[in-house]
DNA sequence: TTGAAAGCGCTAACAC
DNA sequence: GTGTTAGCGCTTTCAA
């Protein structure tokens, strides 16, 4: 790897006019330097160093994403929306997957922040965890999550109403008819969004939770499993709420096991529109949060804040109720 | 965020003291002033600076992942391997996604090596590219392709013998009594070991492959389903060799609307084995690649090279044929 | 057992 | 218009 010096050696420059030409500092380079030395970089491919440039400037050009694990179908579309945005800015982003774990989380921030991440989007795991133990000095942070209490700190939120969204797809089963509605979600340590949003729409028609209707553990297909098999060994439903596609699909596959029928004998829906759901059988309805969006306004906001210092703020997407035949 | 200079100080050592102590260099060190420093470096959460570091030793811990797209379902998994390992060594990870542009490529690569990763795990796109401008110095990669010629290059390799798994799966379908098999796949700069698998099983067979019955495209259910609507348009088949498990996605959607039944009318392969491949309609029957073990494979090497000098080689790994509902 | 000093590759005053 | 210099935070001889 060939270095400015070297490069302001073969042009006959000091170093100094060399890194004015590269930064477009120009303003003051007569064109016939700056060409010959564009010249000699250009014939040696010269690469300039960014974490000398980093260590200087104390900007090093990459954000962190710490999330709790990529190969959950959410987050990938997340991921590209970030990239793709961070590329446009040239910046790059390195990624911690957590495992939802607290320690993981903290060992993330602080191998992003020892390797100077100009910033970091996190999405948070269920478990609870200090998260102030994770700010630092003026580390700008954007949340891709509402389940953080943004008030008083300054850190960015990319958020979507989940209560309300669920809520929604709540009362979609009942208009169809359903009576009996059971949930499956995940536990949570924080305030339950999506469970609350399903009780909400209950409790405006007047209907009862059961809590031998409702299962929680995790945001996996496992938890679909489980939770028919617990639920409708006790008791019959003619609807299921679902914290998330992984869950309808156990559930689903469950459901069929025990022959039951798919929306005839109970309805199902689903939260977030990965994108096998509509490839399902029977096609998922379901909540679509607009994942790409989110790591795009996730990236924007938090590039933004870094290059322009545009302050850190809270925004809210939209979701959309996707209907389609388990309904 | 404290530097080691104030550490010293606080301690009243020298940095080159502290350094020693943080770099396990303290067999010279008394264990009054290892303490001492310890202790303060604990009370003020010091956390070492590693770009500066990595400007010094010329290390920086960090290796990049070169991929077309996370968000095809094919690399999540993948990825996760690498990070799972890289986390093991203490290696951060860095993602660039290409979506198969060679100038992506390019400038990824050179991102990288500006930010002097310690090395970079590649899955070429489908396109061609010269993959020697990329090769740098020696910038150690490993590659998770089978398509790139690693012969007189010293740069690592996982791959699975695709052309091998795709004749399997073609000699199942034929072994199931198929006799017009049709094959949709992608376009492909390289040598198209899925296709010549699938010709390898038709041959052996000593049934013909017609253009007619084949179709070439990208990795995706677009490509599938359009695949099937040039196919069918013209002739039956009755029996469907898929490139991915995507395309097969694609292609038993439009079958259905065309109220052709799979496996009755028509049976169907796919390739990679998903995660949803299982939970489709019926379930697919598909080659598994262990797209997890590989990112493991890949970042094991890669890092053993990085740090212990073994050298980079070509490792093979196997693949498994998974019959389900399909066929 | 500890410290002084040089230097990794770059940028940013400031001087000329 | 261009060069000199100091220094970002760390490691590593080498000397003490």
């Amino acid at each position: 790897m060939i270095t400015m010096k070297e490069i302001a050696e073969q042009a006959g420059v000091s170093s100094a006019t060399v890194s004015k030409i590269l930064n477009d500092n120009d303003r003051y380079i007569s064109s016939a330097t700056r060409d010959r030395v564009m010249k000699i970089i250009k014939e040696n491919n010269y690469i300039p160093n960014a974490v000398a440039k980093g260590l200087k400037v104390r900007r090093t050009n990459t954000i962190g994403f710490i999330l709790p694990d990529i190969s959950n179908p959410f987050f990938p579309e997340i991921a590209r929306g970030i990239e793709d945005t961070a590329e446009n800015y040239g910046f790059a982003v390195t990624f911690c997957d957590t495992d939802n774990d607290p320690k993981r989380e903290l060992t993330s921030f602080n191998l992003l922040k020892s390797k100077m991440v100009d910033g970091i989007i996190f999405t948070r795991s269920l478990h609870d965890s200090n998260f102030d133990d994770y700010l630092a000095d003026n580390l700008p942070i954007v949340v891709v999550d509402r389940r953080i209490d943004t008030e008083g700190r300054n850190i960015g939120k990319i958020m979507v109403d989940t209560r309300s969204a669920m809520h929604d797809a709540t009362k979609l089963l009942i208009e169809k008819g359903c009576r009996r509605i059971a949930f499956i979600g995940a536990k949570n340590d924080f305030e339950d969004a999506r469970y609350n949003g399903y009780l909400d729409a209950l409790t405006e028609a007047g209907l009862d939770a059961e809590a031998t209707l409702c299962y929680h553990d995790d945001y996996n297909v496992e938890t679909g499993r489980a939770g028919v098999k617990e639920i409708f060994g006790v008791r019959m439903a003619d609807g299921l709420v679902c914290g998330n596609d992984l869950i309808a699909v156990g559930a689903m596959a469950v459901l069929r096991e025990m022959k039951l029928r798919v929306p005839e004998d109970i309805r199902v829906t689903g939260f977030d529109d990965i994108y096998f759901s509509r490839y399902l059988s029977p096609p998922l309805t379901t909540i679509k949060q607009p994942a790409y969006e989110m790591g795009r306004a996730a990236a924007h906001m938090l590039i933004q804040n870094i290059v322009n210092a545009e302050p850190l703020h809270t925004k809210k997407l939209d979701y959309t109720l996707i209907p389609r035949e388990s309904t």
